[in-house]
DNA sequence: AATTCTTACAACCGCAGTTCG
DNA sequence: GCGAACTGCGGTTGTAAGAAT
């Protein structure tokens, strides 16, 4: 069965936008609300799909979208989280208000790379590029049974790829200026941004998949029992009472709240504990 | 002035996870 | 439970603008 197709491709413009089209498409969803992206063209009258239609809003019509020349501190704030998160560019663009994923990701690819090239600096691994060559930056996994353990280095894997029943665990001093010089990981971080995520006017399908907190989204639970945002998809997420019966939720140390921040510590991003049940 | 090269970034493509019928 | 559709994400491409030759 299934559903009727996303868009007739035969009749949909491609290529840049006009100025015509996105009076369109910002009006529209001035009046209704995002979502629902695979009826907008047609209600807006644009002869564009859904997804095209999602990414001209926002990457580039969104009205708080900053634009602009990105800032030092930004700049900075950037390379810290690609060097914790590799290349999660949304889950960075969570973290820089008014910055989009695609925004950030053109930039790190155009001036950041180049920048820490420039420092001898290895854009991939973080580490200087000399120890990039010599070094494997894979994480070292001892398969050993479900409770695996693997060690991360400040290099940007990809943590949340962790199969499941893995127990995740930093090394203590793994992450040190040691095996990362230059890098500062008193790395000030605030909550993710909602509003880009908040529900639309129409409510439906779009409210069902945005209700979803950051931290749910990752799978990660802040006390051990649910996430704290207090939205019931978050509460069957934490309750470990999904159909897997929450043997999939990460538990993360009292004190700490998701992505190991520690609670207790002004929201200063600590490493040291992330383990999975 | 014309041509080539470089840079910047908007947009597209394909994939994966999630949801619906 | 299954297959198709929807959404979001990351990688890649296309191209306009500016710089260099």
């Amino acid at each position: 069965m299934g559903r009727s197709p996303c868009c007739e491709k035969a009749h949909t413009n491609k290529g840049a936008w006009t100025k015509e089209e996105d009076e369109r498409l910002v009006s529209y969803i001035q009046a209704h609300g995002e979502g629902c992206w695979r009826s907008l063209p047609k209600a807006a009258g644009l002869l564009r799909c859904g997804k095209s239609c999602r990414l001209r809003w926002i990457n580039y019509l969104r009205p708080d979208l900053k634009r602009g020349k990105f800032s030092d501190e930004e700049d900075e704030l950037i390379i810290k989280l690609h060097s914790l998160l590799g290349n999660k560019w949304s889950l960075i663009a969570g973290r820089l208000p008014g910055r989009t994923d695609n925004e950030i990701k053109n930039y790190w690819n155009t001036h950041i790379r180049r920048k820490l090239l420039s420092r001898g600096i290895d854009p991939a691994t973080h580490r200087p590029l000399h120890e990039s060559a010599s070094q494997d930056p894979k994480p070292t996994q001892d398969s050993t049974d479900k409770n695996t353990i693997i060690s991360f280095s400040s290099s940007p894997q990809k943590p949340e790829e962790n199969p499941k029943g893995l127990a995740i665990t930093c090394k203590e001093g793994k992450l040190d200026q040691e095996t990362s010089p230059g890098l500062d990981l008193e790395l000030s971080i605030s909550l993710p941004d909602h509003s880009r995520h908040q529900g639309s006017k129409n409510g439906g399908n779009d409210e069902r998949r945005t209700t979803r907190c950051f931290a749910c989204s990752l799978g990660v639970t802040t006390n051990g029992t649910m996430c704290g945002c207090g939205r019931a998809r978050c509460e069957v997420f934490g309750a470990g009472n999904s159909s897997g019966g929450g043997s999939n939720d990460v538990i993360v140390s009292p004190g700490y709240d998701f992505l190991g921040l520690a609670n207790n510590r002004s929201s200063i991003l600590d490493f040291r504990t992330l383990e999975m049940k």
